[in-house]
DNA sequence: TAAACAATTGACCGGTCGCCCAGTTAATTA
DNA sequence: TAATTAACTGGGCGACCGGTCAATTGTTTA
């Protein structure tokens, strides 16, 4: 390979990174290979040891990099949350559209689940979930929740409607049929969660 | 290694399989080693090779067992619901100790959806799934549900409910802490998800 | 401009990988 | 019992793995 004759390197960074990603999320860390991701940016395997040390340390730049983003949504989403049901909706919507925008935060999810991958930057978002926690209380404590149920579980089932549907939204179409659905699946599965959620399957 | 003075080639394969699916389920696919698994079995690598052809052979002879058992006790479960609210209730408590009980279940289905080669599997449950679909609709005829939801939602969302627990359990764990709840935090969990599910979050 | 620095390359390392094959031995068949 | 089949072993093959290193060259600093 020829030598560059202009360096940048935070290009070179970020190519690899942006190329580390689409190898990694589609076959996860184990089975991805250096040599291939290096191919995919162009850049020669040793840079990668060069700017990230290891196989481990791109791992970690790249769901870093993802899981940042998804931070910084999580708490616009919760800052924006008040104790009111209405607003708690809107949340919930605004949770399911930024994961269909971003599936790749799914997919990270899942193979850090397969690959025992508990990792430590899960740390951050530990202030925003307890943010999350305090409205939930504040709306049960106003009368908008019900408050015989732990309000952690509240926001965790509602996180995993939405994280639910995209992992397996596959096995759904496969299994269910899209019959008598519109075209916008999505869209009709959010109603339908939004209903559950909210006012659970029994007749009121 | 001293060759086996007693044959017994089925024995064999199970003890490969059963050792397969302990270092598969723990590291994934791509980090396993076929010297590790053979290792772990007490059997000599080639074997791998003259019962399952390749290791990706082995892979899926392991997945096939357990969605089989997987698919069994779905069966069971869905028998076993009548339209009547209170019976929906136990199933979903019977489905969520299945799940409990075997998660390796849980790790399949993500593979699953990684690796995106359900096809094959999902024709098998595909007739159970319609079974689901028609008690579903029979307890919404009868008063019994709320008839304004699609009822693949509502068993969709069912399923995922409690596999979504068993996979993001850890995050609940390190994110949201266990301060005020039970030993018993799967059960917790249950009750939880059973107010919730069958009558939402709003107050009645 | 000279020296120091850092980006980048390609050759190379020991190790392990999945897989194959020739040979041995137990069980089955004729 | 002779011949055939199939279970099983162990050695080894080529490929590739993650990682290292010395050398080259563009860029920055003194």
């Amino acid at each position: 390979m020829a030598p560059r004759q202009h360096r940048d390197p935070e290009a070179t960074k970020a190519a690899l990174i942006k190329a580390a990603e689409a190898v990694f999320m589609e076959k996860g860390f184990g089975s991805s290979s250096l040599s291939e991701i290096a191919k995919h940016a162009g850049i020669t395997k040793s840079l990668i040891h060069h700017y990230f040390g290891s196989k481990k340390g791109l791992w970690r730049e790249v769901k870093t990099k993802r899981f940042m983003q998804y931070a910084a949504r999580q708490a616009e989403m919760l800052q924006n949350t008040s104790p009111s049901a209405e607003l708690l909706r809107a949340s919930v919507a605004f949770y399911f559209d930024f994961l269909r925008r971003n599936p790749q935060i799914v997919r990270i999810l899942a193979w850090m689940f397969l690959e025992q991958d508990q990792d430590e930057f899960m740390v951050i978002d530990k202030e925003l979930i307890h943010l999350g926690v305090v409205k939930m209380r504040e709306a049960q404590a106003s009368g908008q929740l019900r408050a015989d149920i732990d309000p952690r579980f509240i926001l965790f089932t509602f996180i995993g409607f939405c994280q639910h549907w995209f992992q397996d939204k596959g096995h759904f179409i496969e299994s269910f049929g899209t019959q008598g659905l519109s075209d916008d699946l999505d869209e009709d599965y959010l109603r339908a969660i939004t209903k559950i959620f909210f006012e659970g399957i029994l007749p009121r």
